[in-house]
RNA sequence: CGGGGUUUGGCGCAGUUUGGCAGCGCACUUGGUUUGGGACCAAGGGGCCGCAGGUUCAAAUCCUGUAACCCCGACCA
C-alpha cells in the first residue's frame, strides 16, 4: 500500500482545507467536544491526558527552580481589576461579569478571572514586608475565561486551562533573570518534549502583555505556515507594585517596590501539537508526551496462544512504558488506522507467525516502517524507536519551518512573500509602531517577535526605509 | 462585531425547488463466519427534522422571528 494513501475518509486532507482538517482531527481523535456555551469545550479523556503529561513536565521544571503552587480565587472585584490602567484596558473588553449572588444583586460586580495578576498583586501587598520575604515564586494551575469574539478548539476557547506563574523580586535584575529563565523552560518543553522548534524573542510594544514592561515569547510555526505564540514570559518592572503598593523594607531600612514577572502556557499548545505534527492520517504525538506510547494489536486472536502472548507482552512492557492492548474484535486493519489517527507513536503487532519466531513487529507512526524485533530485547528496541520518532518529529517540524522562513529587504518583496508563500519573513524594522500597523493593514501579517538571535538583513526598515533598529520575524498568526 | 454557510437518530448526509407514512451510509445491539492495512452474512434498537410563533385538511418542506455552530475578516493565549 502506498504510504501517502489516505486511510481515514472522515478526515479532510490538509491541503484541501487545513482548518477543516484541524477540526476533523480534534473531533475524530476525541480530544475535545463542544458544550452548550460557545467556546467552552469539554476536554475529553484523551485530550486531557495530553494536557496532564504537559502539566507534569512543566510542573516539575517549575518546582526545580523553586516555584510553589497556590490556588487563587476565580473572582476579581471590579475595583481590584481597575487598579493597573494598562492592564484593565487590555482585558476589560473580554471579561465575563458576575452581577448576582443567588437572587441578590451584588454591591460590586465581580469578573471571572481572565488572568490573575491583580489577585496575586493584592495578595503580595498583604504578605510582603521585608527583603527577607523575597522572592515570592508562585504558580497556579487553573482555568481562565476570556469572552472572545470567535472561538476554535484549543486555539481560542472562552474558558481554557493554563498555568500562570507570578513572582515578586527585590531587584529588576532578578526579575529580568526570572523572565528569561521561564521562557527557557517553555522553550525546552516545546523542543525536547513536544518536538516543536521555537523562535525565542521579545514582543514589540504593540504586541506585549497589558501592563508589562517587556514580554518574551516563543513562536512556533504550524504546518500551514501560520505562527502560533506558544508561551510567554512577562517582566512587569515595578509598575504593578506601584499600582498595588507592594513594598518591602530593604537591608538599609528603606521602603522599596518589588519587581514582578508573570508567565503562562495554556492548552493552546495542544493545538500546536496537532498543527505542527499531524498529517492526513490524523494526529501524531511525540512519544514523550503521548498518553499511550505503544498499542499492541494481536493478529488472528482466535488462534491458540495469541491473546495470552499479547497480554503477557502488555504486562511486561507496562512496567516501563505507557502501553495499551486492543483485544477487541475489530479487524486488525481497522485498529491500524484508528491508532494512527489517534497519533500513537508505535504500534506493536503480534500474531501466530511472530509467536513461533519469538518476535513482534514494531511499526512507527511517522513513516509506517516495520521492524521485526526479538521478544528478548523488545524493551530496548522500543526505547530506541521512540527516541528515533521523537527526533524525526522535531527534525520534520524544523525542516518545515526552515522551508517556510524567508528574508525580505524591500517592501515589495515582503508583501509578495507574505501573500504567495506565507510563513515567517525576517525583515528589518525601524521600531516605529506606525510601520507595524501599516504592515498589518497591508498584509494582515503581524510582528511575531524580535528574535534574540539577530541577523542583519539590511540597514533600513522594510516598510519606511528609515534606519533599522531590529530584525523582526513577521507572519500571519493564529 | 461585519460577510458567507450550516442545523434532520451518536456521526456524516439525502429529502425542502413542487407541502402528503421521516429515509440512507457509518456507528450501536444480538448470533454466526472472519482476522498481517478500516471483513462478511443475518436479525434488531434508536429521530415529534435547532427553538418559538404563523399559514394549511395536512409542514422537515411555505412565512416570520430567534439561537447555536462552522468558515473568512477585525480583537486575543
Amino acid at each position: 500500500m502506498a504510504d501517502n494513501k489516505k486511510m481515514v475518509e472522515e478526515i479532510t486532507s490538509m491541503n484541501e482545507d487545513f482548518a477543516q482538517w484541524y477540526t476533523d482531527i480534534v473531533r475524530k481523535a476525541e480530544l475535545c467536544s463542544y458544550s452548550k456555551v460557545r467556546g467552552c469545550m469539554v476536554f475529553q479523556p484523551y485530550g486531557y491526558a495530553i494536557w496532564e503529561n504537559i502539566q507534569h513536565t512543566l510542573d516539575k521544571m517549575f518546582k526545580d527552580t523553586g516555584v510553589q503552587n497556590v490556588a487563587m480565587p476565580m473572582f476579581i472585584p471590579e475595583s481590584l481589576l481597575q487598579k493597573e490602567k494598562d492592564h484593565v484596558e487590555g482585558f476589560a473588553p473580554e471579561v465575563a461579569w458576575v452581577t448576582h449572588g443567588g437572587s441578590e444583586k451584588l454591591p460590586e460586580r465581580l469578573c471571572v478571572r481572565p488572568t490573575s495578576e491583580t489577585l496575586f498583586c493584592d495578595h503580595y501587598a498583604d504578605i510582603i514586608r521585608s527583603y527577607r520575604d523575597l522572592p515570592k515564586l508562585y504558580n497556579q494551575w487553573c482555568s481562565v475565561v476570556r469572552w472572545e469574539k470567535t472561538t476554535r478548539p484549543f486555539l481560542r476557547n472562552t474558558e481554557f486551562l493554563w498555568q500562570e506563574g507570578h513572582t515578586a523580586h527585590a531587584t529588576q535584575e532578578e526579575a529580568e533573570e526570572r523572565t528569561r529563565m521561564m521562557l527557557n523552560v517553555y522553550a525546552k518543553v516545546c523542543e525536547d518534549y513536544l518536538a516543536i522548534p521555537v523562535v525565542k524573542g521579545k514582543k514589540t510594544d504593540r504586541e506585549k502583555f497589558a501592563g508589562a514592561t517587556e514580554t518574551f515569547t516563543i513562536e512556533s510555526m504550524m504546518h500551514d505556515g501560520k505562527a502560533l505564540q506558544s508561551g510567554t514570559s512577562h517582566n512587569f518592572g515595578d509598575g504593578f507594585a506601584k499600582a498595588f503598593g507592594i513594598q518591602y523594607l530593604d537591608e538599609n531600612n528603606k521602603q522599596q517596590y518589588v519587581h514582578q514577572t508573570s508567565w503562562g502556557m495554556s492548552t493552546r499548545i495542544i493545538g500546536a501539537i496537532i498543527m505542527v505534527h499531524g498529517d492526513d492520517a490524523g494526529l501524531k504525538l511525540p512519544p514523550k508526551i503521548a498518553p499511550t506510547q505503544a498499542v499492541i494489536i494481536p493478529i488472528a486472536m482466535h488462534k491458540e496462544g495469541v491473546t495470552e502472548a499479547a497480554e503477557a507482552l502488555r504486562d511486561r512492557l507496562a512496567k516501563k512504558f505507557r502501553v495499551s492492548l486492543d483485544a477487541s474484535d475489530k479487524s486488525p486493519g481497522w485498529k491500524f488506522s484508528e491508532y494512527e489517527m489517534r497519533g500513537i507513536p508505535v504500534r506493536i503487532e503480534i500474531g501466530p507467525k511472530d509467536i513461533e519466531k519469538n518476535q513482534a513487529v514494531l511499526v512507527s507512526r511517522v513513516d509506517r516502517e516495520k521492524t521485526f524485533v526479538s521478544l528478548d530485547n523488545i524493551e530496548e528496541e522500543l526505547e530506541k524507536l521512540m527516541d528515533k520518532i521523537q527526533k524525526q518529529m522535531y527534525d520534520a517540524a524544523l525542516a518545515n519551518r526552515e522551508s517556510k522562513t524567508s528574508s525580505a529587504a524591500t517592501y515589495e518583496e515582503f508583501k509578495k512573500i507574505i501573500d504567495e508563500k506565507g510563513g515567517f519573513v525576517k525583515a528589518m524594522w525601524c521600531g516605529d509602531e506606525a510601520c507595524e500597523l501599516k504592515i498589518k493593514d497591508d498584509t494582515t501579517a503581524t510582528s511575531r517577535c524580535i528574535p534574540f538571535e539577530q541577523e542583519q538583513i539590511s540597514d533600513k526598515c522594510v516598510c519606511c526605509g528609515k534606519p533599522a533598529k531590529h530584525m523582526v520575524y513577521w507572519g500571519k498568526a493564529y
